[in-house]
RNA sequence: CGGGGCGUAGCGCAGCCUGGUAGCGCACCUGGUUUGGGACCAGGGGGUCGAAGGUUCGAAUCCUUUCGCCCCGACCA
């Protein structure tokens, strides 16, 4: 390709509101353009990127005997009613009607599309297992977009959906997918973690994120400092917590506390450590047609993690509760404690069972209690509720933990039977017996992608490519174009190396050196050529982009040299 | 969804408070000089000031409504 003839507008100053470098130097390198909030277009290098990506997903996809398909973008809402997600998706789903008043949905994900592809078709075990994926465009009305291509209203994914007789082969595919992605990550040169996460609104019991270590990702991991346990923020173990500062020794007692609403204040008050005493956080939990107050108990010391909450006590969504809400079922806030509690639903962390020597809220208006045992409290009570820290302890090793920040580009699911049971799609098993399919469900965030190789590798003047994803994988600079033998020589290396199949552009383009050069930096081309003055000594310039190290080579050697880098 | 900001030339912005015939930088076009780090000189083209309504002799500027975009947070396979 020449430069002169290619379609990639490049800007000196980068639109305001980016403030990723895969943003900024996306748009400013000319490989994407923004037409609508989370809306963007790829401009010829973006979609030579885009495809490349896509392509390492497609062939590490099809190695596995997964066979690609394409649902439709716009589904019926009547499938959605049936897997119950029309309600329980959220505002994300974007909804529609036709001239009918029929109603429709853009589809942010596909299980309840692929569950009815397969529904009466597959009937017997024999012709399982089945896995299909798509990569495609997908939509949803993001609350916020914001971060270029990182987080758009419409995106492409690659998702794919498994069927299985049983659980063990269902696992078996999980672990498939999770070797598959590992192999997909590790070809576009990715620093990358699988780690626990938490399933959401797609639901299901096992599920794994891929993670990309980026200092601008929007998601808290926990990663162990010695072994391989790593985990999202909202799924994450540690080990149990224990301290060295000796338990405040007392009987069981109520002591006044008046005006001590904080932690920080009664544990001053009492001297105790807030180790010792037991957070009360009250929310307001939101399910699909009834909403109740609920309190979650944890450590003095600790933070309740909101998505574990969640999960606890099974609502769609936390919210903080109004004063006003709290007092009018009966309690006192700032004074609130487990002991005795009657008038909420509440739950307690998993590391408050059976500690003794705790300070509590005596549920009265400027008490508490001290040496308080959590003794005789219901199983169905306790639960994983407080968010891992830096520091805390690893559940495997026993070493320290470290949070740090990662951008999700995949996720894998073991779905089980929950959608398949909802819309009643069943096989006849082994003993002619009707069951529902086992299912798992893998996803890949390819546009994401695009702007993880960046968010991943860039410097401050543009982007880095490698040369798995690189628009083109050289490019060579005719310094002064008005200067023929340079333009004859450029042009001779640029056939040469064309005729071989190598992805080279030529920049021909009737500008000054340092203008090229800049461009050059900025799009992030693995390497350059450079024909220059010293053409007439017989000597150009070979740059790397990730050092922007210049060599000098003598140009009857040139091909071969580039031969070898480029291969 | 809560809070805030901004829409003026392709891009980045000034002008608005204090109404009076719309400006700067970059980009673009023509000619010339220049040619290894986003050049210089001269000339030139381009904007119903997001939209609608109102106040006024007169609105980019004041008021109302509306649309869009963005930021912080909440949210988020």
């Amino acid at each position: 390709m020449r430069f002169s003839k290619l379609y990639a507008p490049t800007t000196k100053e980068a639109p305001k509101d980016a403030t990723l470098p895969s943003h900024q130097f996306l748009v400013r390198g000319g490989f994407i353009s923004q037409v609508g909030s989370g809306l963007y277009n790829f401009l010829p290098m973006g979609k030579i990127v885009f495809d490349k990506i896509k392509n390492i997903v497609k062939e590490e996809m099809d190695a596995t005997g997964a066979q690609e398909i394409q649902m439709g973008v716009v589904t019926p809402a009547e499938l959605w009613k049936q897997s119950g997600r029309y309600n329980a998706f959220g505002k994300e789903l974007c909804r529609l009607k036709d001239r009918k008043e029929n109603e429709f949905v853009l589809g942010p994900t596909h299980e309840e599309v692929v569950v009815d592809i397969v529904r009466n078709r597959i009937n017997s075990y024999k012709q399982l297992p089945l896995h299909l994926y798509q990569i495609t465009t997908k939509f949803r009305d993001e609350a916020r977009p914001r971060f270029g291509l990182l987080r758009g209203r419409e995106f492409t994914m690659k998702d794919g959906y498994s069927f299985h007789e049983d659980e063990t082969c269902m696992k078996k595919e999980f672990a498939l997918m999770e070797e598959t992605y590992t192999k997909i990550f590790t070809r576009l040169g990715l620093d990358f973690r699988a780690v626990d996460a938490d399933s959401g609104a797609i639901g299901g019991s096992g599920s794994k994120e891929f993670m990309v270590l980026a200092q601008n990702g929007e998601d808290d991991i926990v990663v162990c400092q010695k072994c391989s346990y790593a985990a999202n923020i909202e799924a994450a173990k540690r080990a149990k917590k224990v301290t060295t500062i000796e338990a405040p020794q007392a009987d069981l007692s109520k002591f006044k506390t008046p005006d001590m609403k904080t932690i920080e204040d009664v544990c001053n008050f009492l001297h105790v450590d807030s180790f010792y005493s037991i957070k009360a956080v009250v929310k307001k939990a939101i399910y699909i047609d009834s909403e109740e107050i609920v309190v979650f108990f944890v450590r003095g010391s600790d933070e309740l993690q909101e998505v574990k909450a969640i999960n606890a006590c099974g609502a769609i969504d936390l919210i903080d509760a109004e004063l006003e809400e709290i007092q009018k079922v009966g309690l006192h806030a700032g004074f609130i404690g487990p002991v005795g509690l009657e008038c909420v639903k509440f739950y307690i962390d998993f590391e408050l069972k059976e500690e003794k020597n705790l300070v509590c809220g005596a549920n009265e208006e400027d008490f508490h209690f001290v040496g308080v045992s959590m003794f005789n409290f219901k199983e169905e009570r306790y639960a994983d509720l407080s968010a891992v820290k830096a520091g805390d302890k690893c559940v495997c090793c026993g070493e320290e933990l470290y949070v740090t920040k990662g951008i999700e580009v995949g996720h894998i699911f073991q779905l089980g039977q929950k959608y398949a049971k909802a819309m009643s799609a069943t096989f006849l098993d082994k003993n002619g017996k009707s069951q529902p399919f086992y299912m798992g469900c893998y996803g890949v965030g390819v546009s994401r992608l695009v702007a993880v190789m960046i968010e991943a590798s860039h410097d401050e003047r543009g982007c880095m490519w490698n040369k798995q994803t690189a628009p083109y994988l050289l490019d060579i600079i005719i310094s002064n174009p008005k200067d023929e033998a340079q333009s004859i020589y450029a042009l001779s290396i640029y056939e040469a190396l064309k005729k071989e199949k190598f992805e080279v552009l030529l920049d021909d383009r009737p500008e000054r050196f340092g203008f090229k050069i800049k461009d050059y930096e900025l799009i992030g081309f693995p390497y350059a050529l450079i024909v220059g003055k010293e053409l007439e000594e017989g000597l150009v310039e070979i740059v790397e982009r990730k050092t922007l190290e210049k060599t000098v080579v003598k140009k009857e050697e040139v091909l071969d040299v580039l031969r070898n880098l480029l291969a």
